[in-house]
DNA sequence: AATCCACAGGAAAAATAGGAAT
DNA sequence: ATTCCTATTTTTCCTGTGGATT
């Protein structure tokens, strides 16, 4: 059933961009005075979550690696390394200069590193900038004449919003590429690829295509899991096709693996202040934090409740519904996700 | 309309953590 | 083992806001 699980994979970079040539291009052109020696404005990938932006930076940048092999290229989630050191830290790692570097090197050390790096060129692509929450890195790595940008967030607006006015003036050149949902057939196109690279033949008929490109409303990367599901599913059954009811049971799966991924990665305080939520259904802050203080042995501040909540409003996790006196949490409904 | 006050969230201080240097 | 150093987390202190209450 399944011939390559790889293809599955929601980080895998194909060898062909399906319906992106455009942006292709666009993020192409902007990096070429890179193969001539010099560095590029910073290059702006905004667009809603599975749309092919991570993958076609990938995609770009493996592509320009083969034309000048000299370059090298970083790769950062903002979303796990969300303080200024870490980017720094994860930059020097892929560049392999991490050698000697613990809790108790300073900044500054970390950014000399980076400085003296400056023999050969540097992209640092930059995933979900807009989780950064120290802006002042990108001051840092935009005063590197060695460095060249790659960021990546959803929208636009919200993400100079979040820059201080230095870092804000600085950005201002520098090309955009904005990415729309996938269109029906793209989606299917898209599925298509991928069934044909990782699935036996006629595992899975268009029609069935259609309908999980449906249930994934433009979102690849949904699409992409669903699909997944499904033929693992199959594989477990030992059938040679995808059946429709194992594409209807794995249309959920593929929503609520992701959010069991994340609920794993709480520390155990925010697990606390989840469970009282998912229990509650609706609660106010106020015996929220009551109920968390009965619960758990050392219970921290409510300040730091605040904090924790505030992430977990931004893992999507949980909602907060009004403000100030009338607030209210609850879990994130399920079903509809409200354009953002 | 005026006053509470429950709450959010910023800023800065303080506690914690953990590797390095001695 | 002890001290030092810095990133990170938690607490303390605080201000502003807008719904609730009178």
């Amino acid at each position: 059933m399944i011939v390559d699980a790889r293809v599955l994979r929601e980080d895998f970079v194909p060898s062909e961009i399906v319906h992106r040539h455009d942006e292709v291009n666009l993020l192409s052109e902007s990096l070429e005075p890179l193969l001539s020696g010099h560095r590029t404005d910073p290059a702006f990938l905004f667009g809603p979550t599975g749309v092919g932006k991570t993958c076609l930076a990938r995609y770009t940048l493996t592509q320009l690696r083969e034309q000048d092999p000299a370059v090298r290229v970083a790769y950062v989630n903002c979303w796990q390394e969300y303080t200024r050191f870490r980017v720094l830290y994860s930059l020097l790692e892929s560049i392999g200069q991490t050698t000697s570097i613990h809790r108790s090197t300073p900044k500054d050390e970390l950014f000399g590193r980076l400085e003296a790096a400056a023999d050969q060129p540097l992209v640092a692509v930059l995933d979900e900038v807009d989780q950064l929450e120290e802006t002042a890195v990108l001051y840092d790595l935009y005063r590197l004449p060695h460095v060249s940008l790659v960021l990546i967030a959803n929208r636009e607006e919200e993400l100079f919003a979040s820059f201080d006015d230095r870092v804000r003036s600085r950005f201002h050149a520098g090309t955009r590429v904005q990415f729309d949902r996938y269109g029906m057939d793209e989606l299917v196109a898209i599925l298509r690829e991928r069934a044909t690279q990782g699935l036996e033949p006629n595992a899975v008929t268009t029609d069935q295509l259609q309908t999980i490109a449906e249930a994934a409303s433009g979102d690849a990367r949904v699409g992409i899991g669903i699909l997944r599901s499904a033929a693992r599913r199959a594989e477990q059954a030992g059938t040679e096709r995808v059946t429709a009811t194992e594409i209807e049971s794995a249309i959920p799966d593929a929503r609520t693996a992701i959010r069991r991924k994340t609920v794993e990665g709480l520390l155990e305080h925010q697990r606390v202040l989840y469970d009282v939520i998912k229990e509650a259904g609706e609660i106010e802050p106020g015996s929220l934090y009551e109920r968390y203080e009965q619960r758990v042995d050392e219970p921290k501040t409510t300040r730091t409740l605040r904090n924790h909540l505030t992430k977990m409003v931004h893992y999507d996790l949980i909602k907060s519904v009004g403000k100030h006196r009338g607030r209210r949490y609850r879990l994130v409904s399920d079903e509809k996700d409200e354009t953002s």
